[in-house]
DNA sequence: GGCTATGATTGATTAATATCAATCATCCTG
DNA sequence: CAGGATGATTGATATTAATCAATCATAGCC
C-alpha cells in the first residue's frame, strides 16, 4: 500500500495507540485495493481471512437466511469491520459489499492475531473497539424490539438531524429501499410510514428530509441516547 | 468473598489467563453477594459501576424504552455480563434482574479496568469475551430480522434440544411470557405458535417439549449455525 | 427527444401480529 | 379445602406490516 495512505490508518482508533514496530510491520504486509460499487467483498460463512479497513466510499453490511436478505448496518471511513470474526477465527456472520466505488485496506486475519498477542495497546484498542461494536448492536436491536416502523423512522430521522448538529434539514445517505431494509421494513412500508411522518413536523422531498417542527417529530420518536447513540461525538464503529 | 469461590472464577475464560498476582488483587477487592429473585442488580442508563459474574442462579437481561419492556437475554453460570459498559466507562444499556435466588460476584469497575491495563492476557481474554458477544448478538437480531415467529420459535426448539446433544425431549428453562418477549412476540402469540408448531413434529406439555419429527421441524426452522450458534461447545456469553 | 431501466409510490388485498377480554389451569396460602 | 393470585390459553377483534400489482418518476442513454 501507498505511503501516504497509512497516516489516514494510523489515526483510527484501533491503530492509534499501538507501538511503531506494530504498526509498520501490520502496514507491510496489508494492502490496499479500490473496489467497484456491488463488489461482494465478504460472503457470510467464510472464515476471517482478512481485517477490512475502509479509507473510502462506503459498505454495507447484510444477513442472510433462506433467500431472505436483510441490512444490518452500513460503514463509513475511516473504520474497520469485521474485527470480531477475525479476533475469534470463526466464519463472518454478515456478507460485505460496496455500495459505491471504495478504497478498503485488507491486513491478514492471522496478523492482526500476532500483532494483538505482542502489543497490548493494540488488544486494548481493540477491546474497546469491539466493546463499541457490542453496544451499537444492543441499540440496534432495542430500536427494533421496542419502537414499531413509524417510531423508527421518526428516531432515525432525528438522529441523522442530531449527528448533525440539529440541522434541520438532511439528505438521506442511501437509496430508500436499503434505509428500509436497516429499518426492519419493506420499502412500501417506508414509503407509507414517509408519508405518515409528514403528519409530525417533517416535510420531504425526494431523499431531502426537512425537519420542520422538532417537538412534534421527537413526540413520535421519543428520543433516548440508549437507543439512538450518544449523538454526533463518535463515529459508530462496526466490526463482526 | 470466601476462599473456595475463587476456584470457579478462575476457571472462566476471562479469569483463566491472566496472572496470578492480578486475580489475586481483583479477588481482594471483589465481593460475592446473594440475592433474591425478582431483584434488580442493574438499571440501564446508570453508570457501570461493577463487572457481575454469575455463580449461582440465573440473571435475565431486559431493556425498556417508553413504557415498554423486552427480554434481551439471559445469564447463566458461569459467566460475566455487562463487560462491555465497564470497558467503556459509559451507562449500561440494558438492566438486569435475578430470575431466582442467585449468586453474583462484583469486581468494582474501575479496578477492572486498571487490571485489563496492566495484565495484557487478561485485555485478550476480555477482548474474545466481547467478541463472541457482539457475535451473539449479531445472531441474535439476524434470527429477529429474517424468520418470522413460528420459524423463531421452531428454531429455538431445536436450538434447545441441540446443545443437549440432539436431545428428543426438553423443558423450557424460562417461563413462556419471559421466552415470549425473548423471541420477540406477545404471550398469546406464543401460545398459538406453540399450538401451530405441534403440527410440524412437536407435542408439548406445560414446559416439557418433545420432538417427534425431527426433520419436519427443521423444515420450518431452517437451522443454521450463522444464526442459532455453533451448538454445544460453548456456553453463551452475554456482556454488555 | 423518446426509450428503457430502475427505484419509488400508490392502492387493494392478505397475512402476521398485537390487543382486549374472558376463561382456565395451577399453585400457593390461610 | 376454599379462595386468591398468577400465568397460560382461547376467542374475537384491531392494528400493523407484508405482498401483489400497477403506475409513476427519474435518470441515463441511444
Amino acid at each position: 500500500m501507498r505511503d501516504d495512505e497509512k497516516p489516514n490508518l494510523r489515526r483510527l482508533p484501533l491503530f492509534r495507540e499501538m507501538s511503531t514496530p506494530t504498526f509498520d510491520n501490520l502496514m507491510q504486509i496489508a494492502y490496499s485495493q479500490t473496489f467497484p460499487p456491488q463488489l461482494e467483498l465478504i460472503r457470510q460463512g467464510e472464515y476471517a481471512d482478512f481485517l477490512h479497513v475502509i479509507i473510502e466510499g462506503s459498505v454495507e453490511l447484510h444477513a442472510t437466511w433462506n433467500g431472505r436478505d436483510t441490512v444490518m448496518g452500513v460503514v463509513h471511513p475511516v473504520s474497520t469491520f469485521i474485527l470480531a470474526a477475525c479476533v475469534c477465527d470463526e466464519p463472518y456472520l454478515m456478507s460485505a459489499r460496496t455500495r459505491e466505488r471504495s478504497q478498503i485496506v485488507m491486513i491478514p486475519a492471522a496478523d492482526v492475531r500476532v500483532a494483538l498477542r505482542r502489543d497490548s495497546d493494540y488488544a486494548m484498542a481493540a477491546m474497546r473497539e469491539l466493546a463499541q461494536g457490542y453496544r451499537t448492536f444492543v441499540r440496534y436491536t432495542k430500536n427494533l424490539k421496542l419502537r414499531d416502523s413509524l417510531e423508527r423512522l421518526a428516531a432515525y430521522i432525528l438522529y441523522q438531524s442530531h449527528k448533525l448538529d440539529d440541522a434541520a434539514s438532511i439528505m438521506l445517505p442511501v437509496e430508500k429501499r436499503h434505509l428500509a431494509s436497516y429499518l426492519g421494513m419493506t420499502p412500501e412500508n417506508l414509503s407509507r410510514s414517509i408519508k405518515a411522518v409528514q403528519e409530525h413536523g417533517v416535510t420531504v422531498r425526494g431523499l431531502q428530509i426537512t425537519i420542520t417542527d422538532r417537538a412534534r417529530l421527537a413526540a413520535i420518536a421519543v428520543p433516548d441516547p440508549l437507543i439512538d447513540g450518544p449523538g454526533k461525538i463518535t463515529a459508530s464503529p462496526l466490526p463482526a
